[in-house]
DNA sequence: TTGTAGGCGTTATCAG
DNA sequence: CTGATAACGCCTACAA
């Protein structure tokens, strides 16, 4: 900056207004200030801004590259952060950097708040995580409704609710739920799943996998438990897309199609879902509104430090692809009742 | 650390060596001021360690989230880095976020060298950033070798040359080739099925994509194009992946099966092409390896600035899965002449 | 082993 | 509109 003052000779405080667009230069300075800094290549400092400034620009973001669908929810924070004025800065968890160390780095760079994108924690880790902040703390699809942190998470409840409702509007009868109890938006799911079950009347029938989390392997662990058993249910509602992946991939290897023997809804709506081969009837989480969640609750804490953290709440939808379809015994049935064909 | 050093009546100094673990301070004393750090929950202030330090220490990585592959060389990234004693600053680039901003902010950082993963950029928009940089500047999977920036890349001939000769092991003699000649390794990929297919004797069959980039549908393009034809070959090599996918769909679609009548590869072994339902024979560049040379190219750089940019090559192999087989055709002959059963 | 002083690039303040 | 000056938190030399 002192380089472009000199080159123009003019004060550094000058051309400091004129970079940040502030009052109190003209309109032929600011060309000319503007004009020299593309020349001299100049770009500002951030660690010496950070460092003057009183308070941070910066909203921190930690997340896991690897973990499917995390990254369209970055991907979602970055206008809405721009859009209220703040910068997004990045740390990443990955196999050999966790979570906490991940965040400890955004601690670093001072920024005004911090947002956890599913991070594998439970509801002390991350209070522990906020408290230790000192600024407001956001954690997506994760943690628990507390007075430590905000929490954006979609309605998981609802989302398998819908995913039950609409097999059983196909006429399924016996709807299997592979449940997971290690992952954080488990325990909901499960509950949108024993609502929507005992609501149509039906038997629950949940397939617990300990200890697994939301991999294509638990996926496949759930569908050999399922094989071992003398009859199949006609519909299985996975806890998210990847184990309903792991499951269809077991399923076609032992010859059960899907959708003509098993039905087969997801969770998620992550890219694979949409593959033809796949084709997943899956609940769909707007990772554009859960990134604008994110940080409008970080941004309303930021201004009203003293108020409560808040539960936000993104409404998920079904969509309906090909691995769902009326089952085999009620097509059956169909055909000796013609009202309902 | 100011606050740390009045709590305990020892200078900022002092707590500063402690802090890096530098020689100069008792065992007693580091003891005190550790345990003081961490009640007061300290943690420097990045900015102002690099306002201060003469070189910096940080390596910028610029990369899409939404692109697969991506985030996978990324976490490699990060374990090479922090082993040589750097830290990994992340920007991104996103829809509304274009490859140029986010090196920009990378800038603003400081960072003693910046890696950019697979821009969708030419040589020249390249080495302009390269030359603005004024820190080494390494490119992963775009780009052509040259005098401003690394270059760091799988042997995109070397792969594709595999895909062909496993076809030609297979007993294929029809073997078409997806080609964009829009995207940076398109060229190479080119390359080594021209050289492949010269090696065994065959016929090139070249479909061009024009100005469509790596994309399912661009796939789903080339596959069309295929069905306008009289005669089908009996094997297609796609330039990637998910081009590979967008062309399994409009085959299954039409009737086509895979690899019963025609055989399919990919390349790059992304997560969906180990799906059951695709499992895709593809050419596979480890993206731990892309990293790992990344890192090292930069830090090359930084350490000897003066020497010249160099192009590293992860050799690619060949994932071979159940999309490719024997040619109809072939196993016809076959019967005919047991030499080759 | 400990303390002191100066400066990195930027922004904020205040008097010309 | 300009210029001078202080301060942000940390690191490095050098002095005690």
């Amino acid at each position: 900056m002192a380089d472009i003052a000199a080159h123009l000779g003019v004060s550094r405080a000058l051309v400091s207004i004129v970079l940040r667009d502030m009052p109190g230069a003209s309109d032929e300075t600011r060309q000319r200030v503007k004009q020299a800094a593309k020349e001299l290549g100049y770009s500002p400092h951030i660690g010496a801004r950070t460092l003057r400034q009183y308070r941070s620009r910066e909203i921190g973001v930690a997340f896991a590259p690897a973990h499917a669908g995390e990254p369209d929810i970055v991907e979602a924070i970055y206008p809405a952060t721009i859009e209220r004025g703040y910068r997004v800065v990045l740390s990443a968890q990955t196999g050999h950097r966790s979570m906490e160390t991940a965040v400890e780095e955004l601690f670093g760079y001072r920024c005004a708040a911090i947002i956890l994108i599913g991070p594998e924690l439970d509801d002390a880790e991350l209070q522990a995580i906020a408290r230790r902040a000192r600024v407001p703390a956001v954690v997506v699809n994760s943690g628990e409704p507390n007075r430590a942190y905000d929490v954006v998470r979609s309605a998981g409840d609802t989302g398998i609710g819908l995913a039950v409702q609409h097999l059983v509007e196909l006429g399924h009868h016996q709807i299997a739920y592979v449940h997971t109890a290690s992952m954080p938006p488990a325990a909901l799911r499960l509950q949108g799943y024993r609502r929507a079950v005992a609501d149509a009347g039906l038997k629950l029938d949940i397939i617990s996998v300990p200890g697994a989390d939301y991999t294509e392997e638990s996926g496949a662990e759930a569908g050999r438990d399922l094989l071992d058993r003398r009859e199949l249910p006609t519909a299985v509602v996975a806890g998210n897309d990847q184990q309903a992946i792991g499951l269809l991939q077991v399923f076609s290897r032992a010859g059960i199609a899907i959708p003509g023997d098993v039905s087969l809804t997801g969770y998620d709506d992550t890219r694979v879902a949409r593959l033809s081969s796949v084709d997943l009837t899956t609940a769909r989480q707007d990772p554009q509104q859960m990134g604008q969640a994110a940080v409008s609750a970080a941004v309303r804490r930021i201004d009203q430090p003293n108020r409560r953290p808040m539960l936000s709440i993104v409404e998920p939808s079904l969509v309906v692809r090909s691995s769902t379809a009326r089952p085999r015994r009620w097509v059956t049935q169909a055909r000796h009742n013609p009202t309902q064909g």
